[in-house]
RNA sequence: GCGCCCGUAGCUCAGUGGAUAGAGCGCCCGCCUCCGGAGCGGGAGGCCGAAGGUUCGAAUCCUUCCGGGCGCGCCA
């Protein structure tokens, strides 16, 4: 009989434990941090550990390790043979040693699952509608590692809430306006006519490059040249994303939000005028930011006449906001991190809820040379692009570099170490256990697969490595939905290490074709179905392919 | 001066209240009759930047300080 799907075993565990704290807590109130349930340091503590008893000490007025008794009591009363036995250790742990069966309801649960192994609900507000921006680098040059990091982190992220079940809208915010495209044309148009570029023009050859597609960058009109030298640089940058295996749903132009009757820009600066956000000062129209943290009022309008970069940015946000999302998420650099105090307050003084917008800070890539940070300058054309980086790497080992680590942390690149690298990145393991695993199962048969899975049973007996794999697989889903929750793609990185590890040992002690006796063969090749779907899974969800054989 | 991020093994980094702090790389010692050795086992290597505080319990939370990075415009 195939067991439900619907909750997986440790959420039945988790009730069974809740259920049981909350018949020895009575009408008293609950503690106000919720209990673990997590995989104890050493594995002569148990399979599963809980601090339940704890943090129910303060509250039952009891000593911790009483209420550890008494709650091992009601797991041991309402989980029958499941249970092996329970302890209580140190200051007020209950230890749980689970049963075989327990592991072999859990693994077949996670094998009816299929391919939505790990996907679980989207949450209690159910699947939301999410606006991911990221990217986002000026149309006036080629994108650099930095943007690489961004564009790994966006699209990994995006790719874990979707898998969520959430619905993912990615979007690019091309700055196709103002003074950098201005001197972005004026440049080309100084290659067209062979002289020099202005002072503080660009350079490099992707300049000469437009410049000659262009044709006559020379002659005409600057901005048209700007204009033309900007859809060809969007047509690169595209490519070279593409590459990376990152797509956007909507390259939204900045340009748009000055155009119309009323432009996007009025219409956002008539949502703050009818809430009293604005005011007139010295002919400069103002917003007060002040009213939701920001240490000064932001000038939208200047005395001028002309709009900031700010006011295209409130604009652009109330267009998301109106196009019905229900989360925004920006992904930025940090050299934007000054920048987020004021968004945050445009966007409430919009209407806007703060929960609704989430503005995610990627630190630095710096580039070193020989042990000395070197400095990118996009107008010096001095910088290592994302072409090159894949050039020299390889998109795997590229997204796996810039998506192993939190994104709040500055990462040192030199290339140099990075290319020497390649072979030892921790992303040739990963794929390698999932190419073995496919060896195995090619090996097997389909028809003996299809078998195997269909008259899937356990054991009467469970070996060590057997039980730490399904406890690794048991925990993928609580990995995806932390890794989503705390907008952390790296810990899906160091989840899938840490699984391809484990298979491995698995696979040294457990022989799977022709194991004995009768079944265990058959046990094995589910084992062997659920990892490859698992690290399958996880290198899908950072970008990363996951081959049949290497 | 103010703000944000960081400081954990030789290096690059995980670890946002639990037990003896982990991984990869590097280093040392072992291991191929066996489903893929891009591997496996073992070892050395730590005052978690410093000092206070909160807590039954702190790398984790709070305060101050030190170090590094990045910002702080009617620029984009």
């Amino acid at each position: 009989m195939v067991p439900s799907t619907a909750t997986s075993a440790l959420d039945e565990l988790r009730d069974a434990l809740s259920e049981t704290a909350a018949e020895l807590r009575g009408e008293r109130p609950a503690p106000s941090q919720a209990p673990t349930l997590e995989r104890p340091p050493r594995a002569e503590l148990g399979d599963y550990s809980t601090n339940a008893a704890m943090l129910l000490a303060p509250v039952l007025k009891a000593a911790p390790r009483q209420i550890a008794e008494q709650l091992g009591e009601g797991l041991v009363a309402r989980l029958g043979d499941q249970l092996d036995h329970v302890e209580v250790a140190g200051p007020g742990f209950l230890n749980v040693f689970l049963a075989d069966a327990w592991y072999a309801d859990a693994v077949a649960r996670v094998l009816a699952a299929g391919d939505a192994v790990g996907a679980g609900e989207p949450g209690e507000a159910g699947p939301l509608r999410i606006n991911v921006e990221f990217v986002s680098a000026n149309p006036t040059g080629p994108l650099h590692v930095g943007h690489a990091r961004n564009a790994a982190y966006g699209d990994a992220l995006s790719r874990l809430l979707s898998f969520l079940g959430h619905e993912v809208h990615r979007e690019f915010y091309v700055n196709d306006n103002g003074s950098q495209v201005r001197k972005f044309g004026e440049s080309l148009q100084a290659h067209g006519r062979g002289e020099p570029p202005p002072a503080d023009g660009y350079q490099g050859d992707y300049v000469a490059e437009i410049a000659a597609a262009i044709g006559d960058a020379g002659d005409g009109d600057p901005e048209a040249v700007a204009r033309r030298g900007i859809e060809l640089m969007l047509e690169r940058l595209r490519t070279t994303l593409a590459t990376f295996r990152v797509d956007f749903d909507t390259w939204f132009s900045e340009r748009d939000l000055h155009v119309g009757e009323p432009s996007a820009v009025q219409h956002a600066f008539d949502v703050l005028a009818e809430q009293g956000r604005t005011y007139r000062h010295e002919g400069a129209l103002w917003l007060r930011t002040t009213e939701f943290g920001d240490d000064k009022d932001r000038v939208l309008e200047r005395s001028s006449g002309e709009h900031t970069y700010f006011a295209s940015d409130i604009a652009y946000h109330q267009e998301k906001r109106e196009r019905g999302f229900d989360r925004l998420v920006d992904v930025w650099g940090a050299d934007h991190h000054g920048y987020v105090r004021r968004m945050h307050a445009a966007f409430e003084a919009l209407g806007g809820r703060p929960d609704e917008l989430d503005l995610l800070i990627m630190q630095f890539v710096n580039l070193v040379d020989r042990g000395e940070r070197t400095s990118m300058s996009k107008r010096r054309g001095d910088f290592v692009s994302l072409d090159e980086l894949i050039a020299e790497i390889g998109v795997d080992a590229a997204r796996w570099y810039l998506l192993n680590r939190s994104h709040d942390t500055t990462i040192d690149l030199d290339l140099e170490l990075a290319r020497r690298e390649t072979n030892e990145n921790p992303v040739y393991y990963v794929q390698y256990a999932h190419a073995r695993i496919a060896s195995i199962l090619a090996r097997a048969g389909e028809d003996a697969v299809a078998e195997a899975l269909a008259r899937f049973a356990p054991p009467a007996r469970l070996e060590p490595a057997e039980r730490d794999l399904i406890k690794k697989a048991l925990a993928f889903g609580t990995e995806v939905a932390e890794a989503a929750e705390r907008r952390a793609p790296h810990r899906i990185a160091a989840y899938a290490l840490e699984f391809a590890q484990t298979f491995t040992a698995f696979y040294r002690d457990c022989p799977v074709l022709g194991a004995q006796p009768e079944g265990v063969e058959a046990f094995r090749l589910g084992l062997c179905v659920v990892s490859r779907r698992i690290i399958g899974r996880s290198l899908g969800l950072l970008g990363v392919s996951a081959p049949e054989s290497m």
